[in-house]
DNA sequence: CGCGACGTTGATTTGCCTCAACGATTGTGG
DNA sequence: CCACAATCGTTGAGGCAAATCAACGTCGCG
C-alpha cells in the first residue's frame, strides 16, 4: 500500500524489511477528491504528508483577500506547515488537494517515535528537508534576480507539467503576479512565434 | 573551545559527554576579520559554518551587477550553501563576514560521519533545518503579501539588531529594495513622529 | 439552459526604480 | 595633522513595469 513511500526512501537511505514495515504501519493513505483539505486557517497542523498521485498546494489568504500560495507538492513530495507543527499554534494555511490526489499521513507523533527507533528514517527526513530548503532559497533567488514577466517565461519552460496540471491564476499567485499579468505575457509570445 | 556550539546543540538533543567531546575535536574555530570570505563563488562549498560571534551574510552578484543578500547569520545560527554541497557543483555565492567574527567549521564529510555515529547530532541538524525553512517560508510570505515600504518596517521593528549592526543597504539588499527606497521611507517616519 | 469559474483585453493609476547630484563620515598616506 | 579619496546615506526629477478597475468572451457543469 505503502510501496512508493518505501521506494523514494530507499533511493535514499538503507532500511530493513522490519523497519520499512514499521514504517508502513505508522502512516495512513488518504483518499481525497480535487478542492479537498487536509488542513485549514485555525486547525493545528499535526502531520506531515506525502504525495503519492495526484497534486496539494499550500495556501494563506493575504491582506488583499486573495489566495498567497507558497507551496506545490506533486508526486513524491512532502508538504506541511512546520511552523505551526514547531510552535504548536493554530496554522494560518490552507493545505488542498488541487486535483483528485492520494497522500499518505504521518501522524507528528508517530514521526517522532520512528525517527527514534529508526535513525535511517531521519536521515531520510533531514535530507528531504535539506532539498525543500534548498528549493526554497532558488524561489527567493529568483525573486529577486528577475522581472515577474523573466520568472514566469522561466517557470513555464522549467515546469512544464504545472502549466498543464494549474489553472493560470494558481501560477500567478504562486509567481506572486495577477492572473492578468500572465494573460498579457503569453499574448505577446504568441505574436512573437 | 566549542562550548557554545555543544551548549547550543544541548537545548534541542541530549548528547553524552563522549558526544560532545567527539564533535568538537571534528571541527574547527575560525576568526575572521571584517570582510573576510569563507566562501566565494567558482568554488565548492564544502562545509556548514556556525557563528560563535559577529555576524556573517550569503549573496550573490545579480544580473544588475548589484549585491543581492538572500541570508544572514547571527549567534547561534548556521550558514551554508546547501546547493552547492548536495550537487557538488561549484557556489555562486559569497559567505562573508559582516563583522570581526568567529566560526565554528564543520567539513562536510566529517558531518556526514559524526550523523552517522551520533543519531541525536543528526535529529540536531534536522532540527536546525526545520527552523531555517520555516525561516525562508515566512519570509517569502512576507514577500508577497507587503508591500516594499510594509516590509521594511517590519523588518526594522522585529529585527532592531539588524538596523543596529548592518549597512542599510544591506539591508535594502536582503529585503529587494534600494538603499534610496528605505531612506526615503525613514524621512517620512521621522516627519511623523 | 443558465450560472459560475476562468481567461482575455483595454484604460488608467501607482509604487518603486533609475539617474544624478550633493552631504557627511571614515580612513589613509604624505 | 591635514588633504584627499572612498564609503555610505540623502534628496530630487522623471520614467516604467505591473497593479487595479472594469467589461467582455468562453467553456464546463449542475
Amino acid at each position: 500500500m505503502c510501496d512508493q513511500l518505501i521506494n523514494h526512501i530507499r533511493k535514499f537511505v538503507q532500511i530493513s524489511d522490519e523497519e520499512a514495515k514499521l514504517i508502513s504501519s505508522g502512516v495512513t493513505l488518504l483518499k481525497l477528491k480535487k478542492k479537498a483539505f487536509v488542513l485549514t486557517p485555525g486547525k493545528q497542523c499535526k502531520a506531515n504528508y506525502f504525495v503519492v498521485r495526484g497534486l496539494m498546494r499550500l495556501y494563506f489568504i493575504s491582506k488583499k483577500d486573495t489566495e498567497q500560495i507558497t507551496q506545490f507538492a506533486l508526486e513524491n513530495w512532502w508538504i506541511t506547515d512546520y511552523d505551526s507543527i514547531d510552535s504548536k499554534h493554530p496554522s494560518h494555511f490552507y493545505i488542498q488537494a488541487v486535483e483528485d490526489s492520494e497522500v499518505i499521513f504521518l501522524d507528528q507523533n508517530i514521526e517522532d517515535e520512528l525517527t527514534v527507533q529508526i535513525p535511517a528514517f531521519e536521515r531520510y527526513l533531514r535530507i528531504m528537508l535539506q532539498k525543500a530548503f534548498t528549493a526554497a532559497q532558488r524561489r527567493m533567488e529568483m525573486l529577486n534576480n528577475m522581472t515577474d514577466e523573466e520568472r514566469y517565461r522561466s517557470f513555464s519552460t522549467r515546469f512544464p507539467e504545472f502549466n498543464q496540471r494549474v489553472p493560470q491564476y494558481m501560477v500567478a499567485s504562486y509567481l506572486g503576479v495577477t492572473p492578468q499579468f500572465i494573460s498579457r505575457v503569453r499574448a505577446k509570445k504568441s505574436l512573437i512565434s
